[in-house]
DNA sequence: GCGCTGACTTCAGCAAACGCAAGTCAGACC
DNA sequence: GGTCTGACTTGCGTTTGCTGAAGTCAGCGC
């Protein structure tokens, strides 16, 4: 028996990357500007119209998810305009599309309203709506029963 | 074209199932109390040390989820000891593991330490590790620019 | 019926977050 | 040089979340 859940108490779970996804991406505001940032929105007054916060909290957040290297402030010109700046999802923000979809999932499942959910995700070769599921590395899928919890190299084990 | 993201302004973001996942499921200890849930914590004083939070707040976090449905708080016995009460996870909690499985794997690769993550959950049947990875209905893998996003039922249009 | 223990509740008190309203600032256009 | 606009910043009052310490409560074992 490698599986660590049949011995809980033998090791912490301060070296969590959960725990540190949730530092960074934790709070509501900044799940929907990543919303609708992967949705196209860039500019600083579109982000305050969409997601429905104030001027002073959305020039908060996505100072701190600039920092946090979520998006990055470029600078663009329009013809006839001065010179602005804008946001674009880095990488490592767009890798959060599976966190988003996953959650989108869920609240299509479990927190519908009753008119059903207002956009799909589709595959753009076939149309198919897209979901997150949950697959290991040799290409099975998974379901609720299958996961083993086995240590990795930053475990930090009680004495 | 049917991309609402080419007609942004067109549409509104109110009926969200995001924004509506993010109520429920939106802060940092409810998302660490799923997290050791999933791990197979049952007991409030097991919640309280393994996730670090106070006796106050992890009291009122379980009322809330348990109130959302997430958990169940349900009596059992063990011999020679009261009554007591645990907290299991419903069909509805259990179904955010791929949320919980796609932010540790977005931790695992942008906010990971040295040491490398302290846990790793395998296919119990063959070993590999997991993912959440996006696919579409028809089977296709689905990566970065892949995805349309089309009308739902529930949208709601700007006149 | 007394003590013990696990599971909370109650009571300050602090700190971060947010909304609203108003102010600032830079640069293109006139 | 003045105006206008998008993109913020500042100030303030309120709400929310959390911590720590102390108190309560329900049984089982004795």
């Amino acid at each position: 028996m490698t599986d660590l859940r049949d011995d809980r108490d033998s090791w912490s779970s301060e070296n969590c990357s959960v725990a540190r996804a949730m530092d960074i991406v934790g709070s509501r505001s900044t799940v929907l500007i990543l919303r609708e940032a992967l949705l196209g929105t860039r500019r600083f007054d579109d982000f305050v119209r969409r997601v429905g916060v104030g001027e002073p909290a959305m020039a908060a957040r996505l100072k701190e998810m600039v920092a946090a290297e979520l998006l990055e402030r470029i600078p663009y010109r329009e013809p006839g305009q001065r010179t602005r700046h804008e946001y674009q999802l880095t990488r490592k923000g767009r890798e959060l599309l599976p966190v988003i979809t996953a959650l989108r999932n869920w609240g299509d499942t479990w927190a519908a309203n009753d008119t059903g959910p207002s956009v799909i995700a589709t595959h753009h070769d076939c149309g198919e709506p897209i979901r997150a599921v949950l697959r290991c590395a040799a290409g099975h899928d998974i379901t609720d029963g299958d996961v083993d919890i086995i240590p990795g190299p930053g475990l930090v084990r009680r004495d």
